[in-house]
DNA sequence: TAATTTTTAGACCGATCGGTCTGTTTTAAT
DNA sequence: ATTAAAACAGACCGATCGGTCTAAAAATTA
């Protein structure tokens, strides 16, 4: 028995096929992501990470040198799956309004949300403990700014947006207001989330021209 | 040798005086809390805690029955110290500005806060995990909630705001910009934080009759 | 001060932690 | 199909986990 990272999975890098290795390095990462995500870093025990991936020990460390490893694999793919839907949903707009309702709508309704956001949750528990992972979500921070920023930022030059509205400020605010949004949805309920959100709706409102 | 949660701890309740094991309790409460915080309940092992208090496990295990209990004695620690700071300087304000100014420097610079919030921190780690420890947060974020609740609407009440100002809205916005800002701080630099404060006085300001 | 109760130290426990290593199996190239 | 290389299972490792228990020490009562 040993046919779980075969076929399911067919990943392509740069058009050439994923060597064996690497496609249960990636199905380890996948498995394990959503755990880590959960239970958080020091919660995850490798136990639960072979439980996950139905792979021994030694699966796992002639993939990974260490948890650590893991870790930080699987924050980078939950960030980048997430910011592709982000970007997607942003793509689908065609004006700076639409861009970023479709952005906050995946915040608030997509369910990958569900389990948390990752800079949230990785952010919280590495802060303090973890400088390879802090940098990691530093810059998560900083892309996901961007994001909003850009919008605005082309929102002014396309005359949609009033000039008086700026990038920067609102980009760190809008995204400080969701990250803390996700938290109070968790621990107070959700509709505390769509409450923010729509008050951000209404304030970006008032800029548009 | 053992000499140390005695004189240096006078602790009363009630005008009466706490007995030895009442003060090792507090005292081990008030040890293990800063690290619990900063290190996560998951991260945090019972050795840490010997360190912290220089107790043995012997003395660890007299005064509680497991560590799930000294961690939920440590965010309960930590919340009512927090708060008392909060609400002293809420009422060091006369008018509801002032108020509310005061409340957000004690977030922008307690060093308490330095560690991070007890709301984020435990929060964060607890929300997937540890129902009784959500349902602790949970009531913390609704009181930190009700502090901008009352200000506000004591504030619209001395006709000092605008009855525009709603403020349930308000408060769940500006706490979720607050612990988001706590959070982009630690992460993206101190400025994120300063910058989001501003903005939520920025904003309070416009409703100042 | 003497007696009794409470509190603490620290040896000890089984379970689990993250991680290593070897032999077997699977994959990939011929 | 054969073979060399890569990948994996699972026994094994020492360390550490949270937690228990007993005997000694300290606090409390008399």
């Amino acid at each position: 028995m040993r046919l779980r990272p075969n076929g399911l999975y067919l990943y392509r890098q740069k058009e050439k096929i994923m060597s064996k290795a690497e496609r249960t390095r990636q199905f380890i990462i996948e498995a394990s992501a959503p755990i880590i995500n959960k239970k958080g870093m020091a919660g995850t025990s490798l136990t639960d990470i072979m439980e996950a991936t139905k792979l021994a020990k030694g699966g796992i460390y002639g993939n990974f040198e260490s948890k650590e490893e893991i870790c930080m694999e699987a924050f980078a793919y939950l960030r980048s799956q997430l910011a592709n839907k982000l970007d997607l949903a942003v793509s689908k707009g065609k004006f700076a309004e639409t861009k970023l309702f479709n952005l906050l709508d995946v915040y608030q309704n997509d369910k990958s949300m569900m389990e948390g956001c990752p800079i949230l949750n990785f952010g919280t528990e590495a802060d303090d403990t973890n400088p390879g992972m802090k940098e990691l979500v530093r810059k998560a921070v900083f892309s996901a700014q961007k994001r909003f920023f850009t919008i605005v930022e082309e929102g002014i030059k396309n005359k949609e947006l009033s000039e008086e509205l700026d990038p920067e400020q609102f980009s760190i605010k809008v995204f400080a207001m969701v990250e803390g949004a996700i938290l109070c949805g968790k621990l107070a309920g959700n509709q505390q989330m769509l409450l923010v959100l729509e008050s951000i709706k209404k304030e970006f409102k008032s800029y548009v021209l």
